[in-house]
DNA sequence: ACTTGACCAGATTTCAAATTTGGTCATACA
DNA sequence: TGTATGACCAAATTTGAAATCTGGTCAAGT
């Protein structure tokens, strides 16, 4: 069975390269069937519409940024930390061209797949960053004055506020200053300090994992 | 010459109202002058395109928000704090429904509009918001481990996050909790401990006059 | 058993005619 | 004499139908 899941990993390369390419819009099934030397009935033996195969080629790349984040959380526990998450985060979805593409050219890229249902579920993601949030405040990682949903809600604001940015910045600053200053701006507004274990790590690793 | 700026205000009543229930496409140079009860030609006396007009009323706009931030400022002079400032500018915006439709409907209500530069001149918005920083860093009401472009960057991705924000907000808060978690983390992220005098508020409300 | 591309209906694009609208200015009026 | 107006025009926008394209199916081929 493993040539099938080839095939389909080969088509979702193939739908990726175009999509960055040429824009949501303007990719075809046959284009992509083309692409990938196979006929297009056959790319229907994978994803029954092609919203579903989009939604898939989508789901892989923010998958790829969790694996990311999970990798970077295994290399480094302190990346547990709130404000060492987001500059993470932040990185990890802006090295990637499609979900770059996503946040700088919006609707010219992904059309109206952003906000839909389909391949990726924005209600789990705020269910895992929810989670998230409890768990830093368990062991008392984050300030305690604010409750765990307004933290969540105002590092939300934060972080996607940082990421609009991305849009009409200039060059009088790297990607990766950027990054150190929402991480700076994230740790004062919402950390406490603390040494995060490898325990900690791991819970957080493993909820980041309920989204691949 | 009173009556001329009288007809100059009803006009700009007039589109404001229309642009409100429209949109900025919808909105015809005949509407406004028959909603106004004069001709047409008149319209042009006053403006010499339809992109003007619709800019002076997105400036008026802007300036009474600008307006109520300098009175806040003579009101409580605290309000000079960045974190006082944040939350009551964030409301001055919402509070406008044309400011508000700007921000939630977006494309919708004002077209390209937003962005260009007539009526209004972001870069402007800008300086005067560096200089405000420039303000308050001599003072050391903000912290001094970053300097004041970077603080002025990241405070704008801070406001605008919020203010984007508002676009999915849910029913489990209000508005004005809201403005406050806006406060507390802008507090958190930038501010210094410190007592806002005249003096300060004086020179911050004449640095936001630039603006009207 | 699996793959394919011809095929079809519905969606999208084209393109020219019809309509609307921004902007002007000769005329009316005070 | 100075101000206001709406008929007027060119340019932009909208409309609508024909032409084209594309998502999705499935009978035929391998």
């Amino acid at each position: 069975m493993t040539p099938r899941t080839d095939r389909e990993t080969k088509i979702l390369d193939v739908a990726a390269d175009l999509l960055v390419r040429h824009g949501y819009r303007r990719v075809t099934i046959d284009d992509v069937a083309g692409a990938a030397g196979i006929g297009k009935g056959t790319v229907y033996l994978h994803w029954k519409t092609r919203e579903e195969l989009f939604g898939a080629v989508f789901a892989r790349e923010i998958s790829a940024a969790v694996a990311d984040m999970v990798a970077a959380l295994r290399a480094d526990p302190a990346v547990a930390l709130l404000h060492r998450f987001a500059a993470e985060f932040f990185l990890a979805i802006l090295r990637r061209p499609l979900l770059y593409g996503m946040v700088i050219g919006d609707v010219q890229m992904w059309g109206k797949l952003v906000g839909s249902e389909v391949g990726y579920d924005g209600g789990r993601h705020n269910a895992v960053m929810a989670s998230y949030m409890d768990v830093l405040a368990v062991r008392g990682l984050v300030r305690k004055d604010l409750a765990p949903p307004e933290l969540t809600y105002a590092f939300q604001s934060v972080f996607e506020g940082f990421i609009y940015a991305e849009r009409e910045v200039g060059s009088e600053s790297t990607r990766d200053e950027r990054a150190r200053l929402l991480s700076t701006t994230v740790e004062s507004a919402f950390s406490r300090p603390g040494i995060p274990d490898d325990a900690l790590a791991d819970e957080v690793a493993v909820l980041l994992s309920g989204l691949v």
